[in-house]
Formats: C-alpha cells, sequence, structure tokens
DNA sequence: GTCTATAGCAGGATAGAC
DNA sequence: GTCTATCCTGCTATAGAC
C-alpha cells in the first residue's frame, strides 16, 4: 500500500511521468499531452487532478520531490552512525555517499538532481517550496555537525561557504553526468561513482581544514 | 569598430537580447516576438537574420558565449602572470578570480554562467559546440599545469577530477547565485565575491594536495 | 473519473510590399 | 533590410457526454 503501489492510479502515474519530462527537457519544453500520452491517459486528466499545468509541476515537487529529498537526508542519517560527534570526515563521506549512491536508482538520483539545478537557476515558486522546507534545515544541521570540529576561529559563514561547496560537487556530478563522462571517458559504473565518492570526499576533506590527517 | 559599437545593427542587437533572455528562462520559454521586441525591431528579423529560432540560439554561442569563453581564459592566464610553471595555489586563485570577479560585468557573468548550466544538463548541438572548441583545451592546459606540482603517483584522472570540482564551485556560485544569498544573506557585492575567491581558493588548494603550505 | 470535441490563443515561419 | 499581414500548427484549458 505504499506509494509505489499507486502507479496504476493515473494521478501518480502523472506525477511520475511529468516528473521525469520536466527533468529531462524544462517545464516549457514539456507540453500537456506529452505527459498525458506518456502516463497512458486522457489530455483532460491534468486539468481533472491538478487543475492546470503548473500546479502538476508544483506538486511534482511536493509530493515526489521533496519526500525524496528527505529520504536522502534519512540514508545520510543512517550512513553517518547514530554516533553523537561526527568527524567531518565522516560527514563528508557520508553525504557524498548519500548523494552520489545512496537510496534512489540512477535515473531518480539524475532526475531528481536535473529538477534541482533547473530551480536553482531563476527564483521560482518551486524553489521557495524547496528552500525552506528542506533545504534550509539541512545545511542548518550539517553547519551544526560540523562547526564544532573546524578550526577554531573558523566563522560561521565560511562552515556555511563549505557546506555550499561540497553541495556544488554533489550537484555537479550528479546532474552534468553527460559533460563528465565526455571529459573523463568514464561511465557512471558502480566502480567510477566508488571513486567520485572518494574523490569528493578527499578534496572536502582537507578544504575543511584536516589536511594533516590526510596521509 | 568593436563588436560592442555594432550594437545599433539589428542583427547584433538581436543576439545581445536573445542572449539574455535565453539565460533567463531557457530556450522554450523565450519567443521570437519577445526577442524581437526586446530588440527593438520587427517580428521576421529572426528568419531574416538567422533563418529560424533555434539558428539564432546556436549564433548566439558561436558570436557571443565563445569569444565571452576565449576573453575569460586570456584574463586567466594573464592573473597567472607570463611565468612557465605555476604552482597548484596560483592556478587555483587565478581560475577563482578569472571567473568570479574576471573581465565582465555581474550580469554579463551570470548569463554566461546560466547559458552553460542550461547546456551541461542535457546533450544539445550547442554543448558540442562549446565542448570541443573551448572546454575540452582548456581542461587540457590546467590538466598539464597542475600534473607536475601534484603529488606524484596521481594519475591524471585524478587531477582531471580535481580540475571538475574547482569548476564546479565555480559554476555554482555563479549560477546559483539567488540561492547562495538566500542561504548566506550576502549580496554578490565586491567584498563577498573577494571573499568567495578566497574561498575557494583555500578550498581546492587544501583539496590539490598541498595542504602543508596552508599554514 | 475518464473520455471527445472544441474553443481560444500564442507560437514559428513566410510572402510580398516598400 | 525592414515592414505588415497572414498561415498554420500546436498549445492550454474547458464544456459536456458517458
Amino acid at each position: 500500500m505504499s506509494k509505489a503501489d499507486n502507479h496504476d492510479l493515473t494521478k501518480e502515474r502523472l506525477l511520475d511521468e511529468a516528473e521525469t519530462l520536466f527533468a529531462q527537457k524544462g517545464y516549457d519544453a514539456v507540453s500537456v499531452r506529452e505527459i498525458t500520452n506518456a502516463a497512458r491517459c486522457n489530455l483532460a486528466a491534468v486539468n481533472y487532478h491538478f487543475g492546470n499545468k503548473k500546479n502538476l509541476y508544483l506538486e511534482v515537487f511536493r509530493a515526489r520531490w521533496i519526500p525524496r529529498s528527505r529520504r536522502l537526508q534519512e540514508s545520510f542519517k543512517k550512513s553517518l552512525g547514530g554516533a553523537g560527534a561526527a568527524s567531518p570526515r565522516a560527514v563528508a563521506r557520508a553525504l557524498a555517499e548519500a548523494f552520489l549512491v545512496g537510496p534512489m536508482s540512477d535515473e531518480e538520483r539524475f532526475r531528481h538532481h536535473q529538477l534541482m539545478v533547473r530551480e536553482l537557476g531563476q527564483s521560482t515558486e518551486a524553489l521557495e517550496l524547496v528552500a525552506d522546507d528542506v533545504m534550509r534545515p539541512f545545511m542548518k544541521r550539517l553547519a551544526d555537525m560540523l562547526h564544532p570540529a573546524m578550526p577554531e576561529g573558523l566563522g560561521k559563514e565560511r562552515v556555511l561557504l563549505h557546506i555550499l561547496s561540497m553541495f556544488a560537487m554533489v550537484l555537479y556530478f550528479n546532474f552534468a553526468r553527460g559533460a563528465v563522462t565526455r571529459i573523463t571517458g568514464r561511465e557512471y559504473t558502480k566502480a567510477f561513482k566508488a571513486r567520485l565518492v572518494e574523490h569528493i570526499t578527499e578534496f572536502s576533506l582537507t578544504g575543511l581544514g584536516v589536511g594533516e590527517d590526510l596521509h
């Protein structure tokens, strides 16, 4: 009876197909016809279930993106282990692990970050939803975890910049997958993803002021 | 007689306005009418000068984006100084400086990276243009500069990942400006940009395996 | 809740006058 | 080279049958 089981319901299928298409092409490049065809239902279904196209888009974030982001954060938490204070190394690794391997399929992960990047560029209504609901709290939690372990005298702002930089990498290696493959010549196999996790961890780590621990 | 002087020519105005609008909203969200209105010329001008909308888009990359990218790389080179072998620190700083302060206005820099990110997400014709023409050669030059200075035994691939990570940050702090401001509470003033350059340099640096030089 | 049919409009593109 | 007028396609959205 979980959400995935409802895939036979028209409304759920619409959300699934809409998310895929919006992620692939962007809001304006996708027509309602395209979505309803993919979902094997009638053109009018979008307006019946969601009122209009824009609302369907927002509902994709509410009903799909945000819950997935929560799962991602759960995965991060679990990967860190229940322990109290985490080392910067553990935080960096858990972050890279959750976002690059984590609890979802390759296709789902790609979709997730494509949508995010599309929103990050401009300030739309969907970003508002996401920003206060899941991004900010997560950032704050990360900052609270990292701050005590960082070199003393490091202001909150610098900690924030460190966190943003980790996100920048995680985001980039997910959404710019095509360019990364083109440049490195490597497909996103299990092995390469493991290597990316390794790389991001190390790259982040020394940036966190614990370079001495490295060797 | 430079290109900027030609802004009174319809064709040049079209390229300028098209680039701004495409960067702001994405290809599909912008209509030819919108572009010709902004350029204060007739609807038919796009088809007269460029054949069709898609071609105008590609021409924006050929005639605006790529030359600007070249100027950016020149700025990077100049910022490094003519010296032969550059230290990783010098490279990281010059890169951050060129991309975050560099030779262009804030608005132009934003436009430039917005367009890039829109293209990085999917594999379009415009990306083909850019990838082989300016991205790959620049990456290669960076790799050649950095490789000898990195810890021995560090493979070419890892050097590439380091470079990609620097690009990830530079890209992120440019195109996700809205989100960064939202999270840090800081506008992109001269002071904040200087801080970002500092941050990216340090963050990149220790990731480049020279953490010992830091303090 | 799902369908067909269609209204109503905005889009890209072109023909042809000037 | 720039304009107006117009074609035609494809879009979102809705009305109303089932």
